[in-house]
DNA sequence: AAAAATCTGTTGTTATAACAACGAAAGGGT
DNA sequence: ACCCTTTCGTTGTTATAACAACAGATTTTT
């Protein structure tokens, strides 16, 4: 994926971007699967942009259940929350599901008064101010996706969703099933269990990943 | 409240603000308790700045159920993320919890390219940005708060976070019991039991609003 | 291709949250 | 002080989600 297709870089070239990068201290760094990229509690300077793979954001509570918050496909941007409050401990964990690179960048000069070394940082905190606006829209999503209290409504509101974004009633979802159920903040064996019931009350089709959804 | 003493105006003279309100259209209203101030699904282009009383954050799905997702202080901002994304609907709808009234501004063009009519733009949107990141990191809370699966669980999760926020084990809590159920998306009766057993048990005391977590 | 590991769907049991209904307490207005 | 309204706590019943355990399917590894 080309750096000037992302949402970060918008409005900037090639050439302006890779002087950026430079004056951002920018490093790219390689994960394994299932592997730990940033961990909850730590404090952090550099927002991340996942070049390649793919990551997710969740927290774990003390007895060990886990909650997904979101995932993270590339091109898009983690850690900017966090980023841009200096000294706030995260409160997620952000984790590799696949083998995955990502652009760390240091954008702490673009938050306090600008000394100007580099004529582009304006335009970057204003596309900031998207990203996060976005990442922000996306958390108030998860929390209208968990609002029902069954969990047929919780996956119909996630299922509609989809199919909005994919512009089709079918549709591929990013999460396994334990995933999902992380997302949803169910148990993984009684949505499974759901889920056949929807498909007998023909409200949905699915196999495995793809999923139809029926009027 | 003063505007100069808000994070959206932080480093900006009282004069500078007046400008800045002139700049950007602002125009101040009053909603009586219960009043809607922006309802879901409609398009906006203005950030709000609750002055005094106080605003609440809510969704309600086609049931009639409505989950809460954060309420809004004197001096605190709401709709930035709409304002910041222009087109996109709400998905929540914003109230007066009591009397309220409330700064909007037109944001819009410090999020295109500056023709600089005021030169407090730039420091307007680094503003902005911060505020969005805390928005965001108010939603992760939420999002942790209610991850839980039990009532107790999440009840403990927010009076935790109360109580650091208030730096003392005696807190009040902004919800009352409806509220507060809606936030945590429980049923309020149950919640209400919860607590009664939560205080035989010995691990908190509570009158009305008035908390106290024992360890 | 076989073996191992992971993921998915199913069942039955148990715990617990939702729901409905009501009386008590607190707050607001006249 | 009184009434009226809202909020709060309690109880009992019912619905449903969590949990545990396992078998079949799928993918990955060797």
């Amino acid at each position: 994926m080309k750096l000037s297709d992302m949402q970060l870089f918008r409005g900037l070239e090639e050439d302006d971007i890779s002087s950026l990068l430079s004056c951002l201290n920018s490093v790219k760094r390689n994960y394994k699967k299932g592997e730990v990229i940033l961990s909850e509690g730590s404090i952090i300077e550099n927002i991340g942009i996942v070049l390649s793979g793919m990551a997710m954001i969740s927290c774990n509570d003390i007895w060990g259940n886990t909650s997904i918050l979101g995932s993270v496909a590339p091109g898009s941007v983690f850690a900017e929350v966090y980023a841009c409050i200096p000294g706030q401990p995260m409160l997620v964990t952000v984790s590799a599901v696949e083998n995955t690179s990502v652009l760390f960048m240091n954008v702490g000069r673009v938050l306090t008064t600008c000394t100007n070394a580099c004529p582009f940082h304006t335009n970057l905190a204003r596309n900031l101010l998207t990203v996060c606006a976005h990442k922000s829209l996306q958390l108030s999503q998860r929390i209208l996706h968990t609002s029902s209290k069954s969990i047929r409504g919780r996956l119909m509101s996630y299922f509609s969703e989809c199919a909005k974004h994919a512009g089709s009633n079918s549709f591929l979802i990013p999460y396994n099933r334990q995933q999902l159920a992380d997302y949803l903040n169910v148990d993984r064996s009684t949505m499974c269990n759901e889920l056949s019931k929807m498909q007998k009350d023909g409200m949905i089709e699915y196999k495995r990943n793809r999923i139809l959804l029926k009027d």
